[in-house]
RNA sequence: GGGAGCAUAGCUCAGCUGGUUUAGAGCACCUGCCUUACAAGCAGGGGGUCAUGAGUUCGAAUCUCUUUGCUCCCACCA
């Protein structure tokens, strides 16, 4: 078979990909077999694949096809989140791009719409992520807005109601005026922003006439004054005592208030007054909650004041802070302003900045839940990789506050809840259920009379009961129900992949949703991936233009290259900083390993050739550097230290098995392809091996190469192989394997430093201990025509010398040897020894040292004590010799 | 404002239950090579007072504290 030089990525991979699908080695059935379940985090239906996916996705299929690879019975199960706000989002902008305005059309209409795109584009990611290799069983993939995931949805808001731990409740909530919905606290973002801080004159009221004298406020938000209920002190506050109980007059609409005193206002901000507007500040609510004041609301939904402004109404709040601000300045109320720095929350879906807004939502109690959720971390049933996030994950569930979950929006599982005419309330899983509890209460209702709440339940309330629901959606909702086959097998997963950003929004809440409805939790392991960034550090984003384009990747370097170039630099928790380079040294990789086989393949199996003393030691060597490093392949997985298991197979393929295994037992001569059947079929095992192991990360090429080792039959894969055995190993020698590597390098370093030619043939004595078996490989590979052991230095002069531990070697040199330099080198080295020894002595001759530290440290200083002192002798005689 | 984490070679990182010679890897870099598997390659090589200052210790990259610089999380003092 004639292969071409450069690996082809393109005329591989989808060819192994459909030939994984057609044989269905992706599908999971429960069945004896232990198995291995991993739930894709659901990308929102909307989204296109970005770097962020590429590595997290990468992560779970190395994860899921080394334990298929393992014999387990691996599921990954696949799917997508229907992404409430976020789609909603996108929907209504398409529509108005067709001159449709969301408020003119039926819900019925907007959800036609909505489920018409989702049809469109929802499968976009899924297929880009079988371009990346993902081995997800493609027959269970979901979405979170099936009917059947929908049910579980609302099976649990009422089996929760029914508990007690959801209510209904007004609230200050973080309203969206983009989205025009609530979000919870973990959808808001808090960024710095350089604002104002105005002053603002509040004068006494004289019957509602200006008065003599004001009262001066700060506040960076002056378009609220309308709202204003109250002017707020301290009741310590000497500079205001006399004052509590005066109205004063809102400045432009001069509406009388009174002043107050609450233990909230600090004395030394702003002027030590604060106005008091209950409708649009959290704190304000709660102090005109102790105060019984009455609440102004003055902002509509779409962030735009109403009639109860009195002035600038229909103004959207940021115009009409521009607005007053002049206004209050012609009216002499606008004292001064300064610049200041605040935080300000912004909606995590539309950016649009939150305004406290008091409504009527539904609540879910995340007391209990968060209370038992973090028991499971705390005892190391789950664990977070890195460790390091167990303290933040400590920190949200011990303060998380009751869980917004009503979203006034459409497209998501709408609120099963029924309004009677009289306001009262049923919840039931359907409309009929909903009538019969209704009619316990007023047996004339019927139908019609009751009315569906309009809004739908966050997303996050549906993607928490994902790992249960994707298995059984009978499940959520009922904890006494018997789990079903499938839920029995899989649950709980083993691994979850995910980013830090939603370990609240999400982690943290299906471990929730297991407790609650299985009394268990839904994965073993959480690890936790870091943000791609570019290599300069920044954020990936569409506006910097510096996020790369996966599939072009892929197209250019082959998924294979991407996927160990992303790996490569991952290690978890961390962020990782992407440089199309490590992209390119993955596709490197995999031509290295194309013709490494290329080589292996132009040889010749020659049955009458006898095995090579040279090639007999070599494979002895490799067959147990694969033992060592398997067993190191374990201990780095358990660790989930990925990028370093992968660096350790790129090491042992690259350097030991192409530089100097195959180097060793290579045919030299031209023309001259035969080679032993022993090390044939021996270097075709090992071949074998390094696939199995490199399978994970690099699917494609891996798959390529093993289906030609070795004749295949139709449904044969490496996927689902087994991996020859490889036996045990000695660490002494490959440790004398590396002494031996030490050897070579160092005279081809000498080659090179001289100028000598690979062809000219060299000489060199051994004095001290150096196995006699290995020196046929040191002739091969330093280019020696003999090795001579010898018990003392040699008579011979021009000798360069030089010490691989207390071993000696001498190379004669003749007239190349140039007697300065060797000496200043030996007595560089004398110097360097001369002084490592002082290091050395100084600590045995201390007396606390010997006395106080273990015995084995003191062994070990005293050996390099004494191979110090032989390497002295050694170098000594060396440079005398040289004289 | 509170909390957490990080700082080791030009870059990305490992080492951090203190003691395997005087700190490692990959990439990048430098030198020499188109040696019939691979120039996406081969061979060789240089490069770090482990951010800072102090302390604990016989001994510190590793433990404690200080300073500086980044990063993240939480927190609604107008």
């Amino acid at each position: 078979m004639e292969l071409p030089a450069i690996y082809d990525p393109s005329v591989t991979e989808d060819k192994w990909y459909s030939y994984w699908l057609k044989h269905r080695f992706f599908h999971s059935e429960p069945d004896e077999r232990p198995k291995y379940s991993v739930v894709i985090p659901p990308p929102n239906v909307t989204g296109v694949l970005h770097m962020g996916h590429m590595l997290n996705n990468t992560i779970q299929d190395v994860l899921v096809r080394r334990a298929r690879m393992q014999g387990k019975n691996t599921c990954w199960v696949p799917g997508t989140d229907h992404a409430s706000i976020a789609t909603e989002a996108k929907v209504v902008a398409l529509l108005k791009e067709k001159g449709i305005d969301k408020t003119g059309i039926s819900r019925e209409e907007f959800l036609e719409h909505a489920w018409a795109w989702k049809e469109k584009h929802g499968n976009i990611i899924l297929e880009q992520l079988k371009k990346l290799g993902a081995s997800c069983d493609w027959d269970r993939t979901n979405f979170t807005m099936n009917p059947d995931m929908s049910r579980a949805v609302t099976d649990t808001f009422v089996h929760l109601y029914n508990q007690g731990l959801i209510y209904r409740g007004v609230r200050m909530v973080n309203w969206d005026p983009q989205g025009k919905t609530a979000v919870s606290d973990e959808e808001v973002i808090h960024r710095e922003v350089n604002e104002k801080l105005y002053y603002l004159r509040y004068f006494f009221s004289n019957d509602g006439k200006r008065g003599d004298g004001y009262l001066s406020v700060a506040t960076t938000r002056p378009e609220t004054i309308m709202a204003d209920l109250a002017v707020c002190v301290n009741p310590q506050d000497e500079r205001y005592l006399g004052l509590i109980g005066r109205k004063v007059l809102i400045p432009l609409i001069d509406k009388e208030i009174p002043v107050i005193a609450d233990d909230y206002v600090t004395m030394d901000f702003g002027t030590g007054c604060l106005k008091i507007t209950p409708a649009h500040d959290p704190n304000d609510y709660e102090i005109g909650l102790r105060h019984k004041l009455p609440v102004i609301d003055i902002i509509d939904p779409d962030g735009t004041l109403n009639d109860q402004a009195q002035i600038l109404v229909g103004e959207d709040r940021f115009a009409a802070r521009k607005k007053i601000r002049t206004m209050l300045q012609e009216s002499g109320c606008l004292e001064k302003e300064e610049p200041y720095v605040t935080q300000v929350g912004f909606s995590e879906r539309t950016d649009a900045v939150i305004e406290p807004r008091l409504s009527l939502q539904w609540f879910l109690k995340l007391e209990v839940p968060a209370k038992k959720a973090l028991e499971y971390v705390e005892d190391g049933r789950v664990k977070l990789i890195p460790d390091k996030y167990r303290n933040t994950y400590r920190h949200w569930m011990e303060t998380a506050r009751d869980w917004c979950i009503s979203r006034q929006l459409w497209w998501g599982q709408q609120i099963p809840a029924w309004y009677l005419p009289d306001g009262e309330v049923v919840v039931a899983s359907t409309a009929e259920e909903a009538l019969k509890l209704a009619m316990k209460k007023d047996p004339s209702l019927k139908q019609e009379d009751l009315q569906q709440d309009p809004d739908v339940v966050d997303t996050w309330f549906s993607s928490w009961l994902w790992p249960i629901s994707v298995f059984d959606p009978g499940k959520p909702g009922h904890p006494q129900k018997t789990p079903n086959a499938e839920l029995a097998y899989y649950y709980p997963t083993d691994d979850l992949v995910t980013a830090p950003d939603i370990l609240f929004f999400w982690v943290a809440r299906m471990i929730m949703a297991g407790e609650i409805y299985c009394q268990e939790k839904p994965f073993s392991n959480v690890y936790l991936t870091g943000m791609v960034r570019d290599k300069l550090g920044r954020k990936m984003s569409k506006s910097l233009g510096n996020s790369p384009d996966p599939i072009e990747l892929i197209n250019k370097y082959g998924a294979d290259g991407v996927r160990m170039g992303l790996m490569l630099c991952t290690s978890a928790g961390n962020d990782i900083l992407f440089d199309e380079s490590q992209v390119e040294q993955g596709r490197n990789f995999c031509n290295k390993i194309w013709n490494a086989y290329r080589l292996v393949r132009s040889w010749k199996r020659d049955k009458s050739l006898p095995l090579e003393e040279t090639s007999g030691q070599a494979i002895k060597w490799f067959r147990q550097l694969l033992a060592s490093t398997r067993e190191e392949m374990e201990d780095l997985f358990l660790k989930f230290r990925l990028s370093e298991a992968l660096m350790l197979l790129y090491k042992r393929f690259w350097d030991d098995f192409c530089s100097w295994y195959l180097e060793i037992i290579k045919p030299v001569g031209t023309g001259k392809k035969k080679i032993d059947a022993a090390t044939y079929d021996t270097t075709l095992e090992f071949f074998d091996i390094l696939l199995h192991m490199l399978h994970p990360f690099m699917p494609f090429i891996t798959e390529e190469l093993w289906q030609n080792l070795y004749e295949r039959n139709e449904g044969e894969s490496i996927m689902v192989s087994s991996i020859p055995g490889t036996g045990s190993y000695k660490q002494e020698e490959l440790e004398q394997f590396a002494r031996l590597q030490e050897l070579i390098v160092s005279i081809r370093g000498l080659r090179q430093k001289k100028q000598i030619p690979g062809k000219t043939a060299l000489k060199l004595y051994i004095k001290g201990k150096f196995p006699e078996n290995l020196y046929g490989i040191v002739k091969r590979m330093g280019g020696l025509e003999e090795v001579v052991p010898v018990k003392d230095t040699p008579r011979e002069g021009n000798l360069y010398a030089f010490l691989i531990g207390t071993t000696e070697f001498f190379i004669p040199l003749g007239e190349l040897l140039d007697t300065k330099e060797e000496r200043s080198k030996l007595q560089g080295e004398l110097e360097y020894y001369r002084n490592f020894l002082a290091t050395v002595e100084k600590k045995l001759k201390n007396p606390n040292f010997v006395q106080r530290a273990p015995e084995q440290v003191v062994v070990t200083e005293q050996k390099k004590r004494s191979d110090a002192l032989a390497k002295i002798a050694a170098l000594e005689q060396q440079l005398s010799s040289l004289k």
